[in-house]
DNA sequence: TTCGTTTTTTGATATGAATCAAATGTGAGA
DNA sequence: TCTCACATTTGATTCATATCAAAAAACGAA
């Protein structure tokens, strides 16, 4: 028995590959190949050949439309161990996101024709395909939801909250971005997202520099208009059983 | 050899089971019950719990957020014979949709554990649901990027764009719903819609009660800043190749 | 057909957020 | 330390769309 590689022990860190059988993980590992991006360079654009699935194993990823009439929008900020393109890969179908590094990166890169020859092959892993697309699709609905139902500030409000449940529930955090990247993702200008700021203030939240300070919960989340079943986030990951 | 059961037949149209053994399809539909609903009625809550994938027979369905502080939001408009549900069933996790009948609704549903059994035990029906999940997850970033980016006479295009495709690109079509429906598809209200319909009298498009006349395509395509690789519709279905 | 309901249109106004402009703050290098 | 680029804030204005109001058109049932 040979010790695993580093590239197999870096895959294990993902809730997709955590499960798969030792022999399965080493030859997929054979395959894969890590790349390094500084900021500001792009993984790859929108439209691209799906011939990769990412992992991101360190740094930050901003996942984006493609340009539309020379306007773009964020539609999320990665960190490991995420896994993206995962429906472009599958299906085969051009990206419809572009990816740019927005500090060191360095991501792995699994062939897309080995990974479709797996998923056909390995019921198991199969599953857990449908487990990650059925929460990332959750997670879309979610945010159709919140621009179609919110304002700017109930938004900000939303993604605070979930900065808190993941981090166990404290009522002090820090902002894992600078201001204007958050504004992007959560669809409005960085002066808009100051505004937010101070709307949120008269409702539960303090925010200095990149210190939050949530010292009225119930308040932020009455304002949010929170829903307590439609707005929990998914778990990342699951097993699917079959009862 | 019995005849199949009309619930076979049924559920044969339905790309999602159409490829499904002979065998594996019978001792399905015996599970499978049918449900008929009239116009206005709910099929089920967001919240609720998801027990049955539902495949539309007949009718229209209106898929919404739930209601959030007063406010609900049309997410899609479901016609036969479209299957939904497929995330929340899988991932048994609540809705997080409410489903109305707008018309007179047939639906055949079919009980959740039955269906995670199935996907379990036929590698062909998880790659099916694969490619399903994926194409739903790209109409869904499809969706944000819509609302990020476009005006509602944008969105109006679009969807128009979208309906000639369907039909074989004619230039002369029909409004599947009335307008209000479609306008709160299209996360606009009525009155806005109506204005919609007149600026793009000066981008290719007349729209009289709800015929619709396409006499300029590329004019409307620029209107739309339609980008030809990102905005194409994934077609419904594909078998998920391995290579 | 006629009445009553609902949809659609048109107009006036209000609102949320973008845009434009400018001042201030902050951080990384030289 | 100074400097320059960039992030952030604040204020004024504009723009897209919702809201409110009411008329007109279409539709369904008696």
């Amino acid at each position: 028995m040979q010790t695993p590689s580093s590239i197999e022990i870096a895959l294990r860190r993902a809730p997709l590959f955590c499960d798969l059988a030792p022999e399965v993980l080493k030859s997929l590992s054979e395959e894969v190949t890590s790349y390094s991006y500084a900021s500001g360079d792009f993984l790859f654009e929108a439209g691209g050949s799906p011939d990769y699935l990412h992992v991101l194993m360190e740094g930050t990823v901003k996942m984006t439309t493609g340009k539309l009439g020379g306007r773009e929008s964020v539609i999320e900020l990665l960190q490991p161990v995420d896994c993206f393109l995962m429906a472009a890969v599958l299906t085969s179908k051009p990206y419809l996101m572009s990816a740019q590094a927005i500090d060191s990166v360095r991501v792995l890169t699994i062939p897309a024709t080995l990974l479709r020859r797996l998923v056909s092959h390995e019921p198991q892993l199969a599953l857990t395909m449908i487990a990650s697309l059925s929460n990332q699709y959750r997670q879309m609905v979610r945010h159709v939801k919140d621009l179609r139902l919110r304002t700017a500030a109930q938004r900000l409000g939303i993604y605070l909250l979930g900065l808190a449940e993941k981090v166990g529930s404290r009522d002090t955090l820090s902002l894992p971005f600078v201001k204007k990247l958050i504004a992007a993702r959560l669809n409005m200008t960085p002066e808009s997202m100051s505004r937010a700021i101070l709307s949120l203030r008269d409702n539960g939240v303090d925010i200095f520099e990149d210190e939050v300070h949530i010292h009225d919960i119930d308040a932020l989340r009455r304002f949010c208009k929170v829903d307590n079943i439609l707005d929990e986030l998914d778990e990342e990951f699951f097993v699917l059983t079959d009862r």
